[in-house]
DNA sequence: TGATAATAGTTGAATTTGTAACCAGCAAGC
DNA sequence: GCTTGCTGGTTACAAATTCAACTATTATCA
């Protein structure tokens, strides 16, 4: 058992993780990348200001755990195709307030409903408790949980 | 229950997976990177060829479901590295037999046995029935189980 | 007050990845 | 044989990500 051979790739959780993200990630890209010709960063922004209401670029770094320069360029490519708009801080004028447009708004609600479908049909091959038992894990994983 | 604003970004099984992934990976990289200076591409190729023995370009793109020009260059960096030699197949000469060397062997036994370390630690958190639960589900979701 | 440090966000350069075109070498058909 | 098409692998160029430096503003504290 301690030969490393044993050692299947397949049971490493890492690549395992890295597989099933790729896999899940990839089949929903089509939907903001060739309807709303979004990147990843892009989407992610934008659910984070529609699902949690305006905020600045540094509160959706902290709740999506992204880089600032990764956010501040998909601020700054959702800003030039009008799903959102940046108003400065009165009281702190380092900080700018992402709110969404309409169009965003509305991207915001197509996507978030596509994503729920994806997640639903990506979740039907399990039980009820096998998915509980999923994301509890993968919470616990990525630190999500506390 | 169908208003948007009730979909959790935490149970959006693509960005669960994602964040799990990074955070899962994040850490195994030091492993890998500053003990041997390998990108990840390359620990793949190099744990490919250290578990199921010498075998082509190709053949570990089928396997480790990695397009072929990162194997190309993950290839080409552990030449350079020493941890792999290169033969041209005689009967196919389009083909290249790839082999680790021994300081390939060694880099692959110790990082094979520190994967299994932190594999275990990842999941120490989890019952055995939950270990078995995801690694099935992570299966399925990447479409590793047929 | 003034000096120094810290924070929000941006920008540029270096890495890394993805896409497409490419160069053998092999296979099939004529 | 020759031509056409396919396959294994590499390379060039573009797109994306990372890392570090930078600007502007606010906070701290003597």
């Amino acid at each position: 058992m301690d030969d490393p051979a044993d050692f299947e790739i397949s049971t490493f959780l890492p690549y395992l993780l890295n597989q099933a993200a790729e896999e899940a990630g990839l089949s929903f890209q089509h939907h903001y990348k060739s309807r709303y010709g979004m990147l990843r960063t892009e989407w992610r922004v934008l659910f984070h200001l529609g699902r949690y209401g305006e905020q600045t670029a540094n509160e959706i770094g902290a709740r999506a755990r992204m880089h600032k320069t990764k956010i501040s360029r998909a601020v700054a490519a959702l800003a030039t195709k009008r799903f959102l708009t940046r108003r400065r801080v009165e009281s702190d004028k380092r900080r700018e307030m992402l709110t969404l447009t309409r169009a965003g708004e509305r991207a915001y609600a197509d996507l978030s409903a596509r994503a729920r479908d994806y997640d639903a049909q990506l979740m039907e091959t399990l039980s009820t408790q096998e998915q509980a038992v999923l994301k509890r894990a993968l919470m616990r994983i990525a630190r999500l949980d506390g």
